[in-house]
DNA sequence: CACCCTCGAGTTCA
DNA sequence: CTCGAGGGTG
């Protein structure tokens, strides 16, 4: 990775210490958040001062700060998500006729359990527990008044909510009036407590009219719930307040509970849910009560790996599990605390989408010279790590997602796995943002950034032959498992050989010298190690820069007068003895090694099986390389080319004088694909994660043995999915097309004795 | 001219 | 593993 510029945040802003696990994390965050609360209400409800402001900045800064390296932390009431909406006025405040109290949070199985043991110790026996899905929206109070709802509020801190009825109003699934039984009168009053949210399917939408509209876009189905239902009538034209009306009308709610009424219409929790839905009021279809502790763990892991629509999981997000005890008289047996009830628990599971600072764009110069910028950002846990960059694709993206540098971002783990930035938080501005701009010179060796094309989005530099980024970056792809597969030659391996500390002109100033490097060469080689969080060099007890050699080992110690003996270390012998025997792979891996434009695995294997050696290659013209199945005139002009240029020449020859054969042994020359046969003949097999029995690489290349087509996504030409543990959507789509999707043992069958081994006369 | 596919790049984990 | 870009094929 090159960097262009160093980050300078002033000295003042350092984060404080990150406390080292989340146990250690919330007791901080819940004492903060009491000062904190102590403070504010001092301060709004008796007009005193009791810290100053720089004081309490400080605590709410650093309860930010925990909350975004600890997401499961933060919650709709942490004084970090409450201070701008309380002293927002917009809505009239109204006082719940009873407090809505917030739940107590777990983060673990063992938390979850120590709980339930506390609970059946209290209450002196066994009991039910009802699970239910946490829903992410915003928390609403409903008040009806004989059957009629009179007033909607938002939960605000738990005593005093804002008055948001004439928007709820709006919300078709939500009744004006409650549908007591014939026979049967309704309660004089009662509130009822649910949770408004928008449905994912409905946000998607949504987003992609703003889009079109030009509006901005909602970050999370949560803002978009909660930006709608605060939005005042006034000052909007008829288009806009038809919009409006429009996307509230969308959201949806489900009831989850009752406050303010004397007697208990139920003995369960579950029988006040029957109750409700008697009532005309929508409770969601997947709660559940279970006997056992142990059970209601057991719906939490369940739901943790069914969070979503497509995994078989509810319409709206998730961030966890509510556990209640189901029998209502337990309920005022174990009691509340000031804050929340004993007799219930929510369970957070690690969150997808956090808030984090945007520190800085940095370009980035991949082997190809494309420049690429990236966010670098202030280190923040999504869905289980602990991510501090993410790419941005190019100025256009920058532009599109409209961030500015000194933003706070919405950060989130595309496919549970890539970073992605989603675009910044626009009320959370204070003006010093500034905007990121495109360098006109490549960060790492000066020269102007140019597209290769015209009209093209992309820049690059165009010095790929001295470019130090570039040259690393090319000799890290030899070393690659899709090229040569050399251990020891991977991004610290391939930055050692082209860019050392000492010496000063390192061993390899293009890939070309590859195959010549000696052991010889590569013990005074010497590297500063750069941490790891800031990127920053090292520096050693002396002051200097902390440096290692590799390459070298002490083989004997200095004595008096006798210098230190050194060797050669197992790392570098390692690394010497892959190169040689590298030297003996197939042609299509060399192919794939020199880094032609659009010569990746699959054109490198049509093109290696179609002419059997390099010279042949080299000596086809444009029509006769454009012949091979998978090569039209793109590539071929681009291997044309490539040939044309002195130093990519140079390595051919380099490599050929070391040793490297660049042919196929025994193909009887251009023109003659491998024959096509085998129990696979023509079928098309993706695999996705592990097969049993099988690496990667291996499952891969048994599939070409048989003669079948090893396939990289899931389309409807697939004839087979061979999918493991780990698979991801690559199954998800393959069952969406109603595809043959095989175990490692089907897998193993298909490939020894094709489709009838498995039952299939044909997919 | 639609598709469908491959390439290339970026990230983080064990 | 995912995305965008753009090539190849029917």
């Amino acid at each position: 990775m090159a960097r262009g510029r160093a980050a300078a945040p002033e000295p003042e802003q350092v984060p404080e210490s990150t406390p080292p696990d989340l146990a250690a994390a919330k007791i901080q965050a819940d004492e903060l958040t009491t000062r904190i609360l102590e403070a504010r209400d001092a301060y709004y409800g008796r007009d005193t001062l009791i810290v100053d402001d720089a004081e309490y900045d400080g605590w709410m800064h650093r309860l930010e700060q925990l909350e975004r390296f600890f997401p499961e932390l933060q919650s709709q009431d942490s004084p970090t998500q409450t201070v701008g909406a309380a002293r927002n006025t917009l809505f009239t405040p109204v006082r719940h006729a009873e407090p809505m109290l917030s739940l107590d949070n777990v983060f673990s199985r063992d938390e979850f359990l120590a709980w339930g043991a506390k609970v059946e110790r209290d209450a002196g026996r066994r009991v039910d527990y009802l699970c239910e899905l946490k829903i992410d929206g915003l928390a609403m109070n409903l008040r009806y008044e004989n059957g009629v709802l009179v007033s909607a509020a938002t939960r605000g801190d738990g005593i005093t909510g804002e008055d948001v009825t004439n928007n709820v109003r709006l919300i078709r699934a939500i009744p004006q009036r409650l549908a007591v039984p014939a026979g049967g009168t309704p309660p004089p009053l009662v509130e009822v407590r649910g949770e408004v949210y928008f449905p994912v399917k409905a946000f998607e939408e949504l987003n992609e009219r703003q889009v079109a509209a030009g509006d901005r876009v909602f970050a999370n189905p949560r803002n978009a719930a909660s930006g709608s239902l605060r939005q005042k009538e006034e000052g909007k034209s008829p288009e806009a307040l038809a919009r409006m009306r429009d996307r509230i009308a969308r959201l949806q709610l489900l009831v989850h509970g009752i406050g303010a009424w004397a007697d208990p219409p139920a003995a369960s929790q579950s029988g006040v849910y029957e109750l409700l839905k008697s009532w005309g009021l929508p409770t969601s279809p997947y709660y559940k009560v279970v006997p056992t502790a142990e059970d209601a763990a057991a719906f939490i892991e369940y739901y943790g790996a069914h969070r979503s629509p497509a995994q078989g999981g509810p319409e709206h997000e998730i961030d966890g599990i509510v556990i209640k005890v189901d029998e209502l008289a337990l309920h005022s047996e174990l009691g509340a605390t000031s804050r929340a009830p004993r007799w219930a628990i929510a369970y957070k599971y690690p969150p997808e989408q956090v808030n984090t600072k945007l520190l800085d764009i940095v370009v980035s110069i991949g082997r190809t010279g494309r420049a690429t910028p990236f966010a670098v950002m202030e280190p923040a846990r999504v869905a289980g790590s602990t991510v501090r960059q993410a790419t941005l694709h190019n100025q256009d993206q920058v532009k599109a997602k409209g961030v500015l540098i000194g933003d706070t971002v919405v950060l989130r783990k595309a496919g549970d796995v890539i970073p992605e930035v989603l675009g910044p938080v626009v009320e959370l501005r204070d003006g010093s943002e500034r905007e990121f701009v495109m360098p006109e010179f490549c960060p790492v060796c000066g020269t102007r950034l140019a597209p290769a094309k015209e009209g093209d989005i992309d820049l690059r530099c165009p010095n790929a032959r001295a470019c130090a980024a570039q040259v690393r970056g090319r000799v890290e792809h030899i070393g690659s498992r899709g090229a040569l597969d050399i251990e020891g030659l991977g991004e610290v391996g391939a930055a050692a050989l082209t860019s050392p500390e000492v010496p000063a002109t390192p061993p390899l100033v293009t890939e070309a010298g590859l195959f010549d490097l000696t052991l010889d060469e590569l013990m005074p080689i010497e590297v500063v190690v750069r941490d790891v969080e800031t990127g920053l060099v090292r520096i050693g007890a002396d002051g200097a820069p902390d440096r290692r050699a590799p390459f070298r080992k002490i083989v004997r110690p200095a004595r008096k007068g006798q210098p230190a003996e050194y060797g050669p270390s197992e790392v570098a012998v390692k690394l010497i003895d892959e190169l040689e025997k590298a030297k003996q792979k197939e042609l299509w891996r060399f192919l794939v090694a020199l880094s032609i434009r659009h010569v990746g695995p699959v054109a490198a294997r049509a093109l290696a099986s179609y002419f059997g050696s390099l010279d042949a290659i080299r000596a086809a013209s444009r029509d006769e390389l454009a012949a091979v199945e998978g090569v039209g005139p793109i590539i071929a002009d681009a291997l044309l080319e490539w040939f044309e240029v002195d130093w990519h020449r140079e390595i051919v020859e380099r490599w050929a004088a070391a040793g490297v054969p660049f042919s196929v042994p025994g193909h009887p020359g251009p023109g003659h694909a491998a024959a096509a046969g085998g129990p696979l003949a023509g079928l098309t097999v993706v695999v996705t994660g592990a097969i049993e029995g099988f690496s990667r690489e291996g499952a891969l290349e048994a599939i070409l043995k048989a003669g079948g087509k090893a396939a990289s996504s899931v389309s409807k030409k697939t004839d087979y999915v061979a999918a493991g543990p780990g698979a991801g959507s690559k199954l998800t789509k393959a069952e969406e097309l109603g595809l043959r999707i095989l175990d490692a043992a089907e897998f193993a069958a298909l490939l020894a004795g094709g489709p009838d081994a498995i039952g299939d006369a044909q997919a």
